[in-house]
DNA sequence: CGGTGTCTGTGCGATGCCGAACCCAGGGCC
DNA sequence: GGCCCTGGGTTCGGCATCGCACAGACACCG
């Protein structure tokens, strides 16, 4: 749509980091690093203590689960707007939730042992990386009941706005065999659902490419499950959000 | 099983409760209060700031999401092993789930406003606070998967074993009626799972109680998602789950 | 320019779960 | 003792999703 009006590689382009004030942004700004994160690279393995917590501006990561037959399921996505890595800002440093890169990108990195002395000293920084917890647990359940409840339809709707919300045009890139791992469905009904958005024109796709056409009738086809949670993320985090909307972070 | 050594009004009954650290626990102490909690009473609605923070001690609990249709999924349990209101902790206050009593008994409450007081001095108590809400994070992803690729009968039992780790005795008071509206499905699906059970010799149950016979036997009945939630919470919180194995909590 | 691998479309049968309806029996209440 | 209500068992058709297998098609690469 718009061009950015913020170099490709400003840190805050990820939306926490924009969000941080002034003083504690100077106390980062020396230990952050940027990284090219490739599709597929695995951040952090199921039960690991990840060495970094990452910041994606451009990348966009899973969060998933693999149950012992082998099967998958993406329990929460997470691009510009979050962060990877929250288990430490709570204390337990593992989770058995495994992050993987799905679309490749870029993140801004921080040591996992700065992240914790930030959490030690409390204040501001604290409470906006707790607040981004808490959106991230309402994804999470959101997943639980739109698991349970709604048709591969609609939550394949569901899933293309997340990756839409995160990505950096109207044009995703992945796979309907990606995208069938992450919803942790057979490949054939993803490719039956993406065939009833193409017919009506919602969507256009060819080969791993994804054009979302109108938006707004692809939120008409998904369940109230995008919508709880993205008014959820809003209410906690109101600055980062605003953000997004339209001014581009003043530096 | 063994008779409680502690009386059955004692804080200390709820795990986290008795791991508190003495200054704080008397710190807390003149503020914490006991109440006898109905089945179906709703301790917090969806979206709504609560006044109390919960600390069960025979009381049950489910965090319920429900969806546009009216129908509902537990997203997590929480029993004498953990509490409810985390999102007071997170900072975000409000919550789209819904906390329901589905198992009459005590707990403790605490105002909203000391436990945030509590969260802005930092320290042990704030972070013993976060590793439960991190064990949390954990059940509810555990649910999503579940949700996704397990069979009825898997599931049921896995919430039996939930409903047996924090209830006081091994007969659960639950119908069948409300198993299916907490595991979001139709009664009929719970009948046949019961049946399979009860004629295997694992369970007995009649009109609304359920005997566990065979603990283990229901294990090995259920899917993986029970074991690692669990290893989870004992990872995270090392001290309550050792009480819970056997020295009932010394004052 | 042809080969090869990845991505997408299709067609089965099998199955697990849904939706609705109905019946039976236990147990509390009058 | 008789009532009613709640909890549990059963049935049947239907639909969504699964599991598998295969065919076309585009894209990259030599």
């Amino acid at each position: 749509m718009n061009a950015p009006r913020c170099p490709p590689s400003d840190p805050k382009r990820n939306l926490l980091l924009a969000a941080l004030p002034p003083a504690e942004w100077a106390r980062w700004q020396a230990n952050i690093e940027l990284v090219e994160l490739r599709s597929g690279q695995v951040l952090c393995e199921s039960g690991a203590v990840p060495a970094y917590v990452y910041f994606p501006t451009t990348a966009i990561v899973s969060l998933m689960y693999m149950t012992r037959e082998g099967a998958s399921a993406e329990i929460a996505v997470v691009g510009k707007e979050g962060m990877v890595g929250v288990a430490l800002v709570m204390g337990g440093n593992a989770t058995p939730s495994q992050s993987v890169v799905h679309s490749a990108g870029q993140a801004y990195r921080l040591l996992a042992q700065a992240v914790k002395s930030e959490v030690e000293r409390g204040g501001p920084v604290l409470q906006m990386l707790l607040r981004y917890t808490q959106s991230l647990i309402a994804q999470v359940a959101q997943t639980a009941a739109c698991n349970r409840h709604h048709s591969i339809d609609q939550q394949f709707s569901r899933r293309l706005l997340l990756g839409l919300d995160r990505a950096p045009s109207d044009e995703l890139v992945m796979t309907q065999e990606l995208l069938a791992s992450l919803l942790g469905v057979r490949r054939e009904g993803v490719t039956a659902a993406a065939l009833k958005l193409q017919s009506a024109g919602v969507i256009r796709y060819r080969r791993g490419h994804i054009a979302v056409l109108d938006r707004r009738r692809l939120e008409q086809h998904t369940c109230e499950c995008y919508a709880v949670a993205k008014n959820e993320y809003d209410r906690l985090l109101p600055t980062p959000s605003r953000m997004a909307a339209d001014l581009p972070l003043a530096a």
